[in-house]
DNA sequence: CCGCGGGCCTGAGAGC
DNA sequence: TGCTCTCAGGCCCGCG
């Protein structure tokens, strides 16, 4: 998409969570793409007028590319029949390229700022670090948990702490670390002045199962594919993410997986060594 | 300000 | 076969 310009924009209804901007499919025609990002997990396109497309899949979202010509079948090896009742969105592209947003839950959205105003935008302005960057350390982790009332799970979940975990990453996180999801933020807290040994080890895990799951081209529970339309793989890896009653797999630990339920989503541990 | 429960949607799978 | 029920990768909102 890059270099590209965006010949026109449909929309196939009036939104998606929330309605499209006004004039959205308007204000995109005609815009060169400068540049492509990413910010927690929301995706970033650069426009050659200083606007910003922001766009997030939620749970169910994601992007085809449809080449103008006609490809030889067989080509595509990985191929799926496809399912065209929840294309929402489609980008006419200059090098003839059709980028099309499919979403049936629709819990994904689409809004326009500018790249001055971005920090200030609802969906970024409480954003805390990226996980994997160098503003998140033991230190800023200890920092967020002081005072916290909850437990570890939802300070893990919530993206005002780090941006970018999910349900699953902080199941395996926690599993990894040996500590509770519902242990009390609170006492991963600084103690005389040095972040606990608790919130290096999270820390760690924490960056150890999203550097491995990202070299495993992420999880594919239903949807998710790379770009090349391959599969996942790291959900062959989890070691309690929808595993119950799975034996743990931490030698020697002799416990077994188990499913709790906090602030209304599933939550997979190890009673025995996550303490 | 904080934490919690409910809500937004559709579809897949289990159980009957 | 088909019905009903539960659950799902995320996030926002209102309530207390």
């Amino acid at each position: 998409m890059r270099g590209v310009k965006i010949l026109k924009v449909v929309c196939r209804r009036d939104g998606l969570r929330f309605p499209f901007p006004d004039a959205f499919a308007q204000r995109l025609k005609g815009r060169t793409i400068e540049a492509l990002g990413r910010r927690a997990k929301y995706l970033l396109v650069d426009l050659d007028d200083g606007c910003v497309l922001i766009m997030h899949l939620g749970m169910s979202g994601s992007f085809r590319v449809e080449a103008e010509t006609v490809v030889a079948p067989g080509n595509f090896h990985h191929e799926r029949s496809t399912d065209r009742t929840h294309d929402h969105v489609v980008f006419y592209l200059s090098n003839g390229v059709r980028i099309v947003y499919n979403d049936p839950r629709r819990f994904g959205f689409m809004d326009l700022t500018t790249r001055l105003e971005l920090n200030q935008h609802a969906s970024f302005r409480n954003l805390g670090a990226e996980p994997l960057g160098n503003a998140f350390g033991p230190e800023e982790l200890a920092l967020a948990c002081a005072g916290k009332r909850t437990n570890l799970k939802a300070v893990l979940l919530d993206q005002r702490v780090v941006a970018g975990l999910g349900n699953i990453y902080v199941c395996e996180a926690l599993h990894r670390a040996g500590l509770s999801p519902n242990r009390s933020a609170s006492t991963l807290a600084k103690q005389s002045g040095a972040p606990t040994e608790r919130a290096r080890r999270l820390h760690e895990a924490i960056r150890d199962v999203l550097t491995e799951a990202l070299a495993a081209g992420g999880s594919t529970l239903r949807d998710h594919r790379l770009t090349d339309g391959s599969l996942g793989y790291f959900q062959h890896a989890f070691r309690v993410y929808d595993r119950e009653g799975a034996p743990c797999s931490r030698a020697p630990c002799k416990g077994s997986v188990e499913r709790l339920i906090q602030s209304g989503r599933s939550t997979f541990f190890c009673r025995s060594c996550q303490r």
